[in-house]
DNA sequence: CTGCATTGTGGAAACGTTGCCACACACGCC
DNA sequence: GGCGTGTGTGGCAACGTTTCCACAATGCAG
């Protein structure tokens, strides 16, 4: 008996085929397929000789040449600007969910905020045939590139589509003016915003909510409180610290969670007590605002749930393609915390 | 002229094939293929033609195709057992960095530190015929199932290996032991270990550690002072607070970020000051640790850096097959921060 | 002017699976 | 006893790419 018969471990050169199996099995390789895909009829006997056959030959299905043949695959591509970011990283969870319960699988793609890497991102996808992509959108080209391919994308968090697409966002314009309209009721006027410099629908929702919360309590805007910082600004707290001297605010609204923990840290650096000299409000609660002390007050979003959303609404269209595109407003909500007094001395 | 002609955005009913662009191009389906992947003779004006057209028709290489014929990958498959915690996020982040470098494209995959997940995923991998994963083992039949398929693993974090496998690690039982030695220093004798309940090398590593050090220092172990805690465990922190009552311990090493967490919460709310009540150190350092205040002294470790590794190793095994295995053994350090103090009243 | 490299291209098979179709066989009914 | 009918299986082509090989065209030397 030779070597290789005793130790089926040993790393054949082959990878184990179907028609191994079905070989093994003493069938044709169409009745292998069939037993093992579970689509089409064999017989008990045969069916259990396959299955047998091919746990003892270690069978998998070769993906590629299945997706291939049949044309479709189960994989579903996500793309999200940063993992390292708790907020993504909450989302990719939760669109993991509701993907596994549907027999899907997921696939993640981290793309740094770049819409070169995003798009390298989609024409992987693209090239993989995957069911459908579900990306927080950074580049204007993504979604063309896979709809000329036929393959759906939902939008989650932004909004970028020049094309019809679902989407799952939350109402940033609604979180935006609460936060502020909180530090207006606390008596603040002289408020700071913190916000993203890019056309990106949550940034500039937050800025509308801070600009609407204004004119509602009639308080004009103060440009130079408004700070528009660039993605990867390197020197973000500096210019935040700088603000904080020359705009002289009472209180900020930070538009995201890296923003906030920017300003909380500079807040920290130069001794300004946080709410006594500056009140802070955050916009996405994360674990450490509420273990700072003090806690900070802060807009939260549903993360997890908007990734179950969009995965959901990416099977709805993979069931329907031809259903009219749906955008999904998830609502925020304000989440006060200590980090938030009127302004000067505490009583 | 056909409005199809006119408007090449209309999702044609089948994608774009190499033969497709072959013929626009006006050559065969062959010299399409050696001027697109770059590999065989074609001349410049012929290949300027064909990228040309392949741009023009928005071709993208069907993937499955590919990998199918040429019976290689570029896919990297990553599994981590929670995407949630920023420590495997990080860890993540480290490989795609390296990975894509080197024109590897890396899929990740979150297991929630479940064996079934885990397989899955595995499966799912040596079904696409990856070129390679690197995963934070759980399950012990993932290794060998990928092994089987050719498939070569690296183990990062933790080792769980039956078969030979290159891996990433760092050095436990001495970080353990740094942590505990450093609460011995500040002259603590009652001091409790927070650790997984598991086999795993990181947990009984630091264990390990925190039993070294008791033996140096010459105090014997209270077994009372060990909580071992079960995974997903629902009600750590009422165990945690059991602990703090009966085993009156004046410090507490938690022995991974999340244990460290939860120890601070149920601390806070028992109202115990740290550390002028209980001595915390933690490990593995995250954003929140420096946050708080007083600030979590911990055992830091180099997590991007392991992925990177990770990563490098498994691309030298790609070159590589048959080298010997290679595990990499980083060092931890110790961070000391606010949140260790002498036992009893501060000074 | 023939023969032989050289250069550039196309033909065809193969990768591993699926799914249509045809076929073999047994059975019961007229 | 022939004939439909139903049951179970195998043959074969196709998915889109790559790659080996053959071959056409060109140039050049003998």
């Amino acid at each position: 008996m030779a070597i290789e018969t005793l130790n089926p471990e040993t790393p054949s050169s082959r990878p184990v085929t179907l028609a191994d199996v079905a070989r093994e099995a003493g069938t044709s390789p169409s009745t292998a397929s069939r037993a093992l895909s579970g689509r089409g009829y064999v017989s008990a006997p045969v069916r259990a000789r396959l299955l047998e056959a091919a746990e003892r030959l270690g069978y998998v299905a070769n993906a590629s040449a299945r997706v291939l043949k049949q044309r479709r695959s189960y994989v579903v591509g996500v793309v999200v600007s940063d993992l390292g970011n708790q907020f993504y990283a909450s989302l990719a969870t939760g669109v993991e969910e509701t993907l596994r319960e549907a027999g899907y699988q997921m696939l993640l793609l981290s793309d740094n905020s770049e819409s070169a890497e995003e798009l390298a991102g989609a024409r992987a996808f693209a090239a993989m045939r995957a069911a459908g992509v579900i990306m927080t959108p950074v580049a204007y080209d993504a979604l063309p590139l896979l709809a000329r391919h036929g393959i759906p994308v939902v939008e989650v968090d932004r909004r970028l589509a020049t094309l019809p697409c679902d989407a799952v966002v939350i109402d940033n314009e609604r979180g935006g003016r609460e936060a502020t309209a909180h530090l207006f009721a606390a008596g603040h006027r002289r408020i700071a915003l913190l916000v993203v410099d890019t056309d990106w629908t949550t940034d500039r929702g937050r800025l509308h909510g801070y600009l609407a919360a204004h004119q509602i309590a009639g308080v004009a805007v103060d440009q130079r409180l408004v700070l528009p910082l660039p993605v990867h600004a390197r020197d973000a707290e500096a210019r935040i610290e700088s603000l904080l001297r020359t705009a002289a605010p009472t209180a900020i609204f930070a538009a995201n969670n890296l923003l906030a923990e920017q300003a909380w840290r500079v807040l920290r650096r130069l001794g300004r007590r946080i709410p006594h000299d500056v009140s802070l409000v955050a916009f996405d609660d994360m674990p450490w605002m509420e273990m700072v002390d003090p806690a900070i007050t802060t807009v939260a979003q549903p993360t997890r749930e908007m990734g179950r959303r969009a995965a959901a609404l990416l099977l709805r269209r993979l069931e329907q393609p031809a259903a009219t595109p749906i955008t999904e407003t998830l609502q925020p909500s304000l989440v006060v915390r200590g980090s938030t007094h009127p302004p000067g001395p505490v009583a």
